[in-house]
DNA sequence: CTGAAAGCGCTTACAG
DNA sequence: CTGAAAGCGCTTACAG
């Protein structure tokens, strides 16, 4: 295994043409006669001749590798984006470099930072919230919602909560808990906004914010469900499916049905969703075409840069064609008819499970 | 921002120097008059200067670049892994390229040959169970489990294990369910060996794999716990946060209380284990160790390479110093005495809730 | 302590 | 249809 691995030259020498023939046929480029492509080809594959990826970046001015700046890598949400965005950038010929702000608004600069340094052609950003990305000196595609100026593409968060109000809305609650957890995120107030849009002017809604709760109470306190649930509310809309678990658990902790008693919604679909009991309704992003959306629109702009102006670099966000990518609803055992159970009526039976 | 990227022979020109003593100068490397270096700092924080990695990587013959190989992004363990790794690697200089395996054996080869396409100096990889990675071309570190041959380093499984057996064999549990994924995991069998070590003789034992049920149940299917406990048994014990949180929302949703009647263990410490109601006890591995021990071998057998035996590449898995890294126990709310609660005293008070 | 020169592997006009 | 040559930006012996 210690043969040195074989480049242009040595297939070139081999064959006796020139690396200019070698380099047209391989590529496709050039006006190279089909018989010389073949056995180029034909030469290449048994040398088992990779090409150098340094070599071709410092020719061309290009690393065909794209950035992934990630709010916080510790988010469920983490591993859909990442393996969305790897395999539309695999589709595109592209490579994905990992980089982490770790919640932090500084270490986002930072990242970024890092992953120009790293000679990326392109970079995706899920932002952390409140922030905007204006400059970064290569094209960006940014995802969050589609009320963040600048944004590429994302799921249409505000359709997605209407959906789901109107789900409830149709099993009868009209006394509904909305649970958040900040309130400066737009992909947040997007989700909110529908929801109440689709419980309509009838349902009463009240909204908790996590981080309030436990600014005071500490992180993982108890959200005080029980009691709203005594007060009325026959419906819970999370708006993220960590948070319906952790609504689920506390309520099942204390005795209280899901869904006879209350129903619990969340959203995204994380992994958990479907196993648990009984499974989440949630809304589910559809990451695959976003992630193809953002890459396509970054891929755009960085080969356009070639062809088009002359090497005018397009900096800064991207646009697409489409920005609002649609949700879908996947209602799973967590939400039913409003008023079936009562808060007496703790129990589930055992036959409950079989289904 | 149309300004040409500055270059080296940029900082040169301006200040009439060879472009051999900027190199030298801002690398550290030759001897040059401390002013000198410090004028071609400064002239270079000025300007802007980035130097081109592709430039760099062409004549070193190295990309600064490692691969990082999941068996599958989808895993909800993927996050704490990625992070710890994008850290090391940071830290060490190095950037980090995703490759994702997506449960397949012949895609984890794949993923594997992209990033060696793309240059990487070496790989970081969790092999997909049952997969032995032997050459691949360039140094490899293997995260799997220490009774995987070839491993570089890992969590101490067995023992973690050991240590959440003797947690419940105090609590007084002598009936416990233990229930795993799949029996080909070294992960899995190690975990599964330490916790039998761990309960003790005097304990019964029965395992469950979940893979073999859902063959047969389908996925996300009950796990029929119920009839377990009915029968006697007094701790779970589980070999993921996962299967834990389906374990206990299984019995929650059956009006079954957690820890009262039967306590739950999981393994990872995952997003959702400190939030959910009871908080899951579990055990949590050092992902930041585990990383910097697998970067730090990596690195070492990269640029080993360099000083070193003079070009002799070293191919495969390497090895490290550490290679069993202690987890931790951490004790939450879903482990208690065995026999406090009856299968009768189905309820928790609200009280409960408040603690 | 500093500089001139070679060369890493590739692609791209350009000439033939 | 094919080839000779230049050059992408850097680092590294080597010479002075």
């Amino acid at each position: 295994m210690n043969r040195p691995k074989p480049k242009l030259s040595r297939i070139a020498e081999t064959l006796g043409v020139s690396v200019a023939t070698v380099s047209n046929a391989l590529s496709g480029k050039g006006r190279v006669s089909p018989e010389l492509v073949e056995r180029i080809r034909a030469t290449a594959a048994e040398l088992g001749y990779v090409p150098s990826v340094a070599g071709r970046a410092l020719r061309t001015g290009r690393s065909g590798v794209l950035g992934l700046v990630l709010p916080n890598i510790a988010n469920p949400l983490f591993p859909q984006i990442a393996q969305a965005i790897e395999h539309a950038a695999a589709g595109a010929g592209y490579g994905v470099l990992i980089a982490n702000s770790r919640g932090e608004i500084s270490t986002q600069t930072e990242a970024i930072g890092r992953l120009i340094e790293r000679g990326v052609d392109g970079i995706v950003i899920v932002p952390r919230r409140g922030t905007r990305i204006v400059e970064a000196g290569c094209p960006i595609a940014v995802i969050d919602s589609p009320s963040t100026p600048g944004n590429t593409v994302s799921a249409d968060h505000w359709e997605g909560g209407r959906r789901m109000g109107a789900h409830l809305r149709e099993l009868g609650h009209r006394n509904v808990l909305l649970i958040g957890n900040n309130t400066t995120s737009n992909v947040q107030s997007d989700r909110i906004g529908g929801l109440k849009a689709g419980l309509g002017p009838n349902a009463a809604t009240e909204t908790l914010w996590i981080e309030r709760l436990e600014a005071a109470g500490g992180a993982g306190c108890p959200l005080g469900l029980v009691e709203k649930v005594r007060g009325g509310v026959t419906a819970i809309a999370t708006l993220s499916d960590l948070t319906a678990l952790r609504a689920l658990t506390e309520l099942q902790g204390a005795g209280i049905s899901v869904p006879d008693t209350v129903s619990v919604t969340g959203f995204d679909d994380l992994i958990w969703s479907s196993v648990v009991t009984p499974r989440l309704t949630t809304m589910r992003m559809d990451m695959g075409s976003i992630a193809e959306i953002a890459v396509t629109a970054l891929v755009d702009a960085i080969e356009g840069d070639r062809r088009g102006n002359g090497g005018e670099e397009t900096s800064g966000p991207v646009s697409a064609p489409i920005s609002k990518v649609p949700m879908e609803l996947v209602i799973r055992q967590s939400t039913g008819v409003a008023g079936v159970g009562s808060l007496k009526a703790k129990n589930r039976t055992e036959g409950e499970l079989a289904s």
